[in-house]
DNA sequence: TATGAATGAGACTTCATTCAT
DNA sequence: GATGAATGAAGTCTCATTCAT
């Protein structure tokens, strides 16, 4: 809240070049470790409730040397947003391209999400929960390639029901249906589950496809 | 002088009683304003992020006379849980003890989700989303309510399949999948889609039994 | 601290008249409840601690109309030193007066101390506590009354000196000496001691007049 | 568009540390300087009337700075209490062990404690004045202290006694009267007096153990 | 006589962030 | 690379008091 009106060093001279050395890699590997605490500390207590006090305990660095690492908090959302957004993005889009049948690739889909929920669950907890406090230009990037990854997720049931795969009326609510189911996940699934993340794409998908009803099933025995 | 020393409600000696008149209509109505009011901004903005000045300012009152009406701001979120908890359960425990299928039970219990994720979002978004700013024993009421919606819905699967209605691995999941689909409806919709929450409700229910798979829609006719 | 600044009623326009019936015998009885009142929960949790809101609850009174009768917080703790003030002074001066050696009338002011120490316990408390919060015309008052009392006591000690009674280096030091060992009494005496006020004041007096060490003691046989 | 959720020290997940540099002699120094204003001041205008805003403008320091040093308003009352007791317990231990007549470590006792009331006047008064605005454990960790150093008093009346060197019927009391004429010093005792502490210790012992009557003293003389 | 509703100042405390060293 | 000290705005909440009804 304070961040946002007090003009922080990130956004003060534009075309000033920030000094952290960002290239650096004993600076990149510490940087690296700060934001998994990060994501472990917002995922456990909320974004908000998070002080920076406290991540700088779980560092065991001083408050001035934490943003020697992290230049601002929001920034450190940030850079968890991009953590789980921009593998999702490559791995949609490499299997967008595949040459395979829609529910296929659906199932592909499925399968990368579920292993993000579960296996960096901190990190998709945040990503999903703590977005809005994102604001400007990071939350309006965050939104479009949001927008981007559910384009290429509702063209792949077009393209299914073009193909005759599917029977679908609306587009659009099918695949946030199919969405909601996986992303509400992150708010049940704890490691300790120690449920495969493939088995419970398996599990959603086949809901998602066949149903449960055992009439349906039988009959397609 | 002379000051004050506070003595938060917490810490007053018991036997000491509030001097809000809880039972008076007219308290009760301007009360409730304001907690539609609180659900709204705690939704739009977040909870943490919404200040009691910026609700003070939104219900034209004095902080002074806020705190007369709300007690405190986490009572005012508890209450906004009770609001969409307490319906909920009510609504569940009647369906759940009608004579009707499993499936048609569940059907009915998904519309009454979907009304009330459409019809009252702004509670429902805080419900959902700003559960985990409940603490002590708020915190714990709540959670034991949801998880008896939890086991009542289990239940009625559980049904399902010793009815012979449902084909089911793992029961505890399949509530799990159904409730993130219907749950995470939060996120997307907006009263401006004016969408019917009934219409929504079917598809869901269409997918979660029959699939969207064109061969076995054709397979059961 | 509130009062001071906002101007309250009894301060107003100077000359103006109180609208409150002084003079009506039932508004005095229930005023000299609410100021016993007071007098109690000030004893028990400090003046600065007790809010106008607990009063009232004890008075069972509506805050509004426990102003009625009480005008303000201040004035309340003005009544309660009067309460102990004058009959003080009245005492006081009536033993000043008569034909007894000085000993004598000390041990009487003695026991006219201890007796209200014990048996107004609170308003004493009060009185001796919290004196600081008075301000302004009512601090002055309080102080000129307080000076009376003890030029009075130091005149009994002079006389003593003056009839041969005493042996007395330094009238004003050995004048606070003994009201200092009286008054302190307050802070560890209880009602639950069931201590007799006078066996209490004749303790005090043997040990100004007489010591607690044995020769001395044994010498006067 | 986010704020905070506050969360007060007393509730921090227990594991966390404060990031006061304890042990550092330059906070300590300026710790100290705080910890003396904060006397003078509560001394001055009580405690609960003094603000923590006045506290900084004393201190030159922003509010936030000064709660980098102290804590909290209780913990300043604490440390000041600590600074009286501590002292006083420790040379109440060292002049009850050493070998001398019961009156002559009693008077010592009665130097060490006037030498406060007058050199540490603004402690003491906090110190006695105050003690009922700590709470919990910081309270009960106080009044033990306080009985333990009653007791050791208590215990040397006890030895004078056994000696034969008192004449006391109620020890207990006896010690209260003696505790009584010294601590209450602290409400008419001004630096400006600049009284001498131990003349005005042996003005009270000499009262205490012989009394100021005349044919007592004469008797002995 | 009594009440409930309102006021607005001010209470203590925590926050994200900066900067000289 | 790191630290300790400082900032100042904003946070939630309570207070004594008033006044129309």
């Amino acid at each position: 809240m304070y961040g946002r009106i007090r003009m922080s060093k990130e956004y003060r001279a534009s075309g000033t070049r920030d000094d952290r050395p960002t290239g650096n890699a004993k600076f990149l590997a510490r940087r690296n470790e700060i934001v998994d605490l990060a994501a472990e500390l917002f995922a456990r207590n909320g974004y908000a409730a998070t002080g920076i006090r406290e991540l700088g305990e779980a560092a065991s660095l001083a408050r001035g040397a934490l943003y020697y690492y992290i230049g601002s908090k929001e920034s450190l959302l940030s850079e968890i947003h991009d953590r789980v957004m921009d593998p999702l993005l490559e791995e949609t889009n490499r299997i967008s391209g595949l040459d395979a049948s829609a529910e296929a690739r659906i199932r592909m889909i499925s399968d990368v999400l579920l292993h993000q929920v579960c296996e960096r669950h901190d990190h998709v907890w945040v990503f999903l929960h703590e977005y809005r406090a994102l604001v400007g230009e990071r939350r309006e990037t965050f939104r479009r390639k949001r927008a981007h990854f559910e384009d290429s997720l509702a063209a792949l049931f077009s393209a299914g029901v073009a193909d005759g795969e599917f029977e679908i009326d609306n587009i659009q609510l099918t695949m946030l249906a199919f969405l909601s189911m996986h992303n509400y996940t992150y708010q049940w699934i704890r490691r300790s589950h120690s449920l495969d993340p493939s088995a419970l794409s398996k599990l959603y998908c086949d809901i998602f496809f066949v149903g449960v009803a055992s009439r349906g099933r039988a009959a397609r025995g």
